[in-house]
DNA sequence: GCTATTAGTTAACTACAGGTAACTGGTTAC
DNA sequence: GTAACCAGTTACCTGTAGTTAACTAATAGC
């Protein structure tokens, strides 16, 4: 460790970096909501997203799994939550400046799934 | 369902199907390794790569689930599986044209787990 | 008092992702 | 014959992601 060797070595090294920094998303993204959410609330930035109104929006989600993946949102510092001076009292939840670095994340994944709808129609018709 | 009756519901519509094809993605490369390998393979299309290669390249990952990962990523026509004429056999695993449109997936993701590392560290100093 | 809204929590359960380790079967080399 | 390489498979087990449904607690309207 530590030495590099040639250029195999260097390349080896990267790799493992990359694969490294990609397990660190997976564990902090992963999962079947999380993303979602994300996606969700960088699509309504302009409005205010209390806890209801995004469990309605994502569809099948549970208030239990939504509570709970909200909570390590907040955690990873990707969305505030501030409780609203309403009544009945309503929650915000909002994507922070940071959280907004997973957009391009997301986009390629809804492109990629928009993209993966073709080609599955298109195999079958062929 | 079918009527479009004012943006509002233009943009609920184009968002849900957003979603949905994020669930897709995310049905198709979600859990712990798919990507993984994905980002492996994509990583090195110029040389064979068969299946202990693979497993000595993927830190952690085990003989059974790299073997249901390929079976997986092979129906879902992101790789190919070539028995090879060497002795001892081995079986070349590659990535289809199809399957190098997951590049810029894991790119974004590369590069955001990098990033996110960089923000720990900064949040732990400040 | 009853119903509805908000935001969750809790319990009880299931299913599957994933880990561990032993094993098959074929080939080569010593 | 035995050890080592290849490519997996099989059985057993565990932990947790995720589901369902009932429940708390506060407020408002009828």
């Amino acid at each position: 460790m530590g030495t590099v060797k040639n250029k195999g070595n260097v390349r080896e090294a990267s790799c493992q970096e990359e694969l490294t920094a990609m397990r660190d998303s997976i564990e902090i993204l992963g999962g079947k909501w999380k993303l979602l959410i994300m996606r969700y609330l960088t699509n309504r930035t302009s409005e205010s997203n209390h806890f209801k109104k995004i469990q309605r929006g994502i569809n099948g989600i549970s208030a239990k799994m939504l509570s709970k993946e909200l909570k390590d949102l907040e955690l990873n510092l990707m969305v505030t939550r501030t409780i609203q001076n309403t009544r009945p009292v309503t929650i915000d939840y909002a994507v922070t400046e940071y959280g907004k670095s997973i957009i391009p994340v997301t986009d390629m994944l809804v492109q990629w799934g928009l993209n993966h709808r073709e080609k599955i129609k298109e195999d079958i018709l062929v």
